[in-house]
DNA sequence: CTCCCGTGCTAAATCGAGTTAGCACCTGTG
DNA sequence: CACAGGTGCTAACTCGATTTAGCACGGGAG
């Protein structure tokens, strides 16, 4: 309880060696400091014997680094995505020997700069800021003091500070080649976004899914069934978007621009007497918790929170590497979670295996 | 950018003064040291001129304190309580001035104590070990070095370690006065426990919310009209319970002892063309989000995680005041949530005011 | 025998605050 | 005029590690 610390001053007397004599061979620096092999086997044991740890705090005022990482998102507890995200980059933080602290704005700058501040003052070693939707965020200007990493967000601003995000055009591509192999061809409507997109201007899912989508649908020479943009991507809407949707022409299959939309689709569809899959198919994005409780469950190309979460802390700590001028903006991809809201219609042709490789 | 950061010499240099004045008036200690008004307003004016912030990686390695705490949980991710049992030690170390480390165990306890190690090298100013759900645990040994405190969890070992918990005795009163006060006198059933206590040894929901029911039942002077203990507390453990306990003879409430249980009993009511809440009524414990998206909205007695987070920060820093030799437990009240799920039976003296005082 | 160089270590400075001990100056008193 | 006592400040040490500068010793070359 009350006995003090052991300091390397102990550990060094213990030995009967000087503190910088101990402090070359606990850095492993002993070859270039020319310590023999005899002293550091004395220190080695003193170690052992009175329990010493390194105390981190004086350690970090010399040498300016604390093996600490701070995590601000605007959020951490109303939505379930934000566990992950945390899961992740904590993983990878003690992967690195690093530890996290964690802040949350609730989407107030000035507690954002404050927060920022706090754990400067607190010689963290970088700061990972974190936005629970993917979208373009105004980079606060005492984040750049030191490194940062934007995560699920991009600089709205000119900025140098490396981003990591979903890939979001790729999932487009995804979610359109899964209805184009199933052999969808021209049957495909969008609810969400699309043919020309609006949406809430600083959320990126909208604008780059629907880019993806496009460029797989050109590049396989088929055209829209239909579309209807949402401004708000909840059930309800979801539901009405499809319900008018399907009033002008049935779609063989859907493209919903999140989970939620999904869901909407599904009450839709069935109060039209459509059955998923075997009228309509259905995909979607994120893989919200309530994508595999649905019945049929649906087939969803994932947010990959977790591997996020990781992703940001790794380039923090690897910052400084591909220095080129451009800011960096690391694209993580989104798998294809294949579920049972798909039908594969008769005569197409199977899905390429080749294509997974490219 | 590359700009140094000011310290409390550049501040003395600029005011003009020692950095020991300038120290003394920044920690309000003036008077005591005798610095001038004239000294104080022109160190002020220099903090304000060159934007000093005091380095607290300095401050903690000369104080010994680092305004700095550490939230160790056995997960974060996979339970949505965990984000609001964070979010209130968040909200409460910010008001005082704390930042927030986090980890999890994964209820590994190697990671635990590593952990554990690895904030106390870091200097914090105490730890909070928080469990996803109420239960005894064992306190590990390098925890008590410095001051801690258990949330949701009670020391199984002999330890002064402070715990917060869920009130769920004063809980099991308020499920049971619920049904009693709307006039179920002899009719209610049990589905998750009781009357003998059988369920997993380390959780203390069960036997607390079992003693605070049998309590009220008893003050009522009412009997019990069935109960089913279950091992685990999954819907479909509860679907059976209740099928099993209408077997014998249908009472006109059901205490279930979580919100999952609850769902499995409505699900079983419905399927022996019973009606809640017209035929039976039912009142459950914690509050999960389902408990209000099932119909009827499910009455439950919720936990209080955000209460409970912000509790475990403050009982955390106002240590030693209440040392009385015994360990601390603080009990957060858990709040009724009414909702659609109890029926008043006719004839049934209206609830007591004055009840609720007491 | 002296000089040089490599080997193996240590003394002391450093990071940035907080804190202890004490110095210079002024005023009033006997 | 000597001296006590209060006022207003500063020099120097401290926390515990890292790091720079450099010392003592031995052996080989000249």
């Amino acid at each position: 309880m009350g006995t003090k610390r052991v300091t390397l001053a102990d550990v060094a007397q213990n030995a009967g060696v000087s503190q910088t004599a101990a402090s070359f061979v606990l850095s492993g620096r002993r070859k270039e400091m020319r310590i023999s092999a005899d002293v550091e086997a004395r220190v080695l044991r003193a170690v052992r014997v009175t329990g010493y740890r390194p105390n981190i705090v004086s350690r970090s005022l010399r040498t300016g680094t604390s093996h600490t990482i701070g995590f601000i998102s605007d959020t951490v507890a109303t939505t379930p995505f934000a566990g992950h995200l945390i899961w992740g980059a904590l993983d990878a933080a003690r992967d690195r020997g690093r530890l996290l602290f964690i802040g949350e704005t609730e989407g107030d700058p000035e507690l954002e700069r404050q927060l920022i501040d706090a754990m400067h003052d607190r010689g963290v070693d970088g700061i990972v800021l974190a936005s629970m939707y993917t979208r373009k965020i105004a980079v606060p200007k005492n984040l750049t003091s030191r490194p940062a990493v934007l995560l699920n967000a991009i600089p709205s601003n000119r900025s140098r500070t490396p981003s990591v995000v979903p890939d979001e055009v790729e999932a487009g591509r995804t979610a359109a080649r899964t209805l184009l192999d199933a052999g969808h061809g021209d049957g495909i409507g969008l609810i969400g976004a699309g043919p020309v997109n609006r949406v809430p201007k600083d959320s990126l899912a909208a604008s780059q899914r629907l880019q993806g989508i496009t460029e797989a649908l050109q590049d396989a020479g088929a055209k829209l069934a239909g579309s209807m943009p949402c401004l708000d991507w909840q059930p309800d809407i979801g539901y009405d978007a499809t319900l008018q949707l399907i009033s002008k022409a049935t779609p063989t299959g859907l493209i919903c621009f999140n989970d939620r939309l999904a869901l909407g689709a599904y009450q839709a569809l069935a109060d039209a007497g459509l059955d998923v899959p075997r009228d309509v198919s259905v995909v979607s994005f994120d893989d919200d918790l309530m994508a595999s409780w649905v019945r049929p469950r649906l087939t969803t190309v994932a947010l990959p929170h977790y591997e996020l979460g990781r992703e940001a802390i790794n380039v923090l700590l690897n910052e400084g590497e591909p220095d080129n001028g451009e800011p960096t903006i690391r694209r993580i991809p989104m798998p294809l979670r294949e579920r049972d809201s798909v039908r594969r219609l008769a005569g197409s042709r199977p899905k390429v295996r080749a294509r997974a490789l490219g």
